[in-house]
DNA sequence: TATGAATGAGAATTCATTCAT
DNA sequence: TATGAATGAATTCTCATTCAT
């Protein structure tokens, strides 16, 4: 008795079963984990939001914590892939940042919930959780800096300390990112890029644009 | 029958008495939340580390989020004085820049817990108080807005969006402060001082200083 | 040093406030208990209304109970002493019923928190205070039982169980004093006392009365 | 695979079991409740009076006070049912009375504990269960009162208020069983039943039964 | 694989009572 | 006598996890 198998990825048709209810599972879980956050959401939410049984996110999940960070996990390679072809696909810092700068904001203005996960409810969500996040930070920062340190070797930029302004980079977005999630402000993510842009580049000591489209809220 | 008073405060020592319960009640709260955050710390850790009953606990604090909330405020109130006094006792914007990072950096390098508390735990405690904590943020970015829209006022730094910009500022301060709670990178907060004040500076347009006045502890 | 003396009636001041002190935290504790039902009301509550302190009450009385207690006791005496006096003041048995019934209806009519503290909250307070009442149940059983048994000897009324008639009687009166207290119906309570006592009359086999006002709702 | 199913039932096995263990949570509290009043019981004793978990006992009923007013209604609709049976299934009001009498005076005599919860424990058990019981109480006086209206038009009892004669018999009924209850007088409380019907018969102006067999406690 | 009933170790909170002042 | 701070045992309810079917 052969099991069936898929034509188009020759995966045993079980097996693709399995993984579409695991997809379901990771999304009904950020929308839960973002709309309560991690310690208020309830596995029982996450199962009907699921369409599923308890015993079946049990199935897919050994528990709680580790829904968490498959899900954290899924949500960071795309942020991170995404800001790395960004990277790879600009020439000149200062074009690196600019289309860095806009992955970010338009994936996070796109994708609510997501940025609220990972903003605001992640960091409180246990030592586990808290330091799958910081390893994010980490390897997000990483990117920034190796572009700075690019950019210095190639005397492109002045002197800096490239973990510290990778950090002060991320922090100013991170802040600015947080504040719409928390209040609306700016109710249009993506708004605050220009003159955001702006901000980081005389920070790392980047030549201004000749641009004329300055917003001033 | 006069109830006895301290002679120093003409306080009924009942009352005094009550309020240095109080206080131990909030110090121990403040070591409970750090070490387990809000979600993990029971009202039972804390009332042991005040070295009084659960009852006492109530009887001073109508609940556990109350506890947090009248603890956020006491240390908020404090790191916001001291900011505004950094920014008083300062006369041109780059000394102010100066002082008030100098104060936050020192009040957080010196208060690992506080910053711990506030930075990465308290944001995923629930709503009021991640409401108390967006106006935390809105005041300490108010006051760093007005000071760049004076500055602005008066020539001294060019265009710019002052919200946007306090909120920048205000992130990377805030995610050099996290990195430092989170991995105990740089070893010594206040080490970050200059080369972030040098990045803050350029990111708001205010002059370099002639540097040689490093400060290191 | 003499202690003062009331001249009115030779007793201690300090003991006359103390009874004072007592009948206000009595009073006090009726509206609560009332109001809130044994188990809910608080001794807060009670010292609240009472406007003193639960030290207070307890230096009056040992317990919640024991309040309760005395509160009930000082209410029976009450009712027990005007029914009494109601049936010693009337001379054949159809005027002695018809003076008890208008004495009790007027006491819970004017009483309406007595009246739900009594029928509806006493019963379910703990063994202690349910064998008070039970007590109480019976000595007012006793007091019309006793008419009865008059009235049988006298051969004014036929044969009956005096016992069980008491207790119907009571409890048909006790039932439409209890309804009256939980719906609000009849909206006068002494609205219902000519139908009842007629009712009663009727099973008691007391001669109708030559009325002429029969209400029907 | 399909579920195993009860042959007899049809239904899943799985729910038949959950009703099973439904039920017996239900008898439980009635054993406890009755035992230790609404107040005093625990959840912890229900569940261990039922063999269960208290997480068992709260997958099936929401809290504590759904948990009492299942069982409330449970019993009620058996009270109800049966007297409107026993009501249905005589021809005349006289007997009417006589079958409703026996059907309430052997359901409690049977079930002490029942009478005891309802009768004595629940009134005082909070405003949600008080609302319930009153609306008990309504439906079986409005029963009674549907019958003596229905008796006075046919012209078969004199003129009285159905509404009143209603509460009046429920009451003298209710006192009778309550009295029972608490004192376990008279021992069998059937025995009560040929007086307590010359009574009421009497009260509503029912002809008397040519009866002999007078029982005098 | 899926289901949902069951478990049980806590959690926050309440409140009668005590007692130093 | 009075006060009100303090106590701590008891109680309801939660929820991640397990497991028989």
């Amino acid at each position: 008795m052969a099991s069936a198998t898929d034509p188009r990825t020759s995966e045993p048709v079980v097996q693709a079963r399995a993984r579409a209810r695991r997809e379901r599972i990771l999304d009904a879980a950020l929308q839960v984990f973002a709309r309560r956050g991690y310690r208020d959401a309830t596995m029982d939410e996450v199962a009907d939001a699921a369409a599923t049984s308890k015993g079946g996110l049990y199935f897919h999940f050994p528990g709680k914590e580790a829904l968490f960070l498959a899900l954290l996990e899924r949500s960071a390679e795309l942020l991170l892939r995404r800001t790395a072809e960004a990277l790879a696909s600009a020439s000149d810092p200062a074009s690196k940042l600019d289309a860095a700068l806009d992955v970010v904001l338009r994936l996070f203005a796109t994708h609510r919930p997501l940025a609220r996960l990972f903003l605001v409810e992640a960091m409180a969500a246990g030592p586990a959780i808290q330091g799958a996040l910081v390893e994010l930070r980490r390897r997000f920062a990483a990117l920034i800096a190796g572009e700075l340190a690019a950019a210095r070797a190639a005397g492109l930029i002045g002197p800096l300390d490239p973990d510290l302004a990778a950090t002060a980079c991320f922090g100013a977005l991170y802040e600015v990112v947080t504040q719409w999630v928390l209040t609306g402000n700016p109710p249009d993510l993506e708004q605050a890029a220009p003159e955001l842009r702006r901000l980081l580049r005389r920070m790392l000591g980047l030549p201004e644009p000749a641009e004329g489209n300055r917003t001033t809220r």
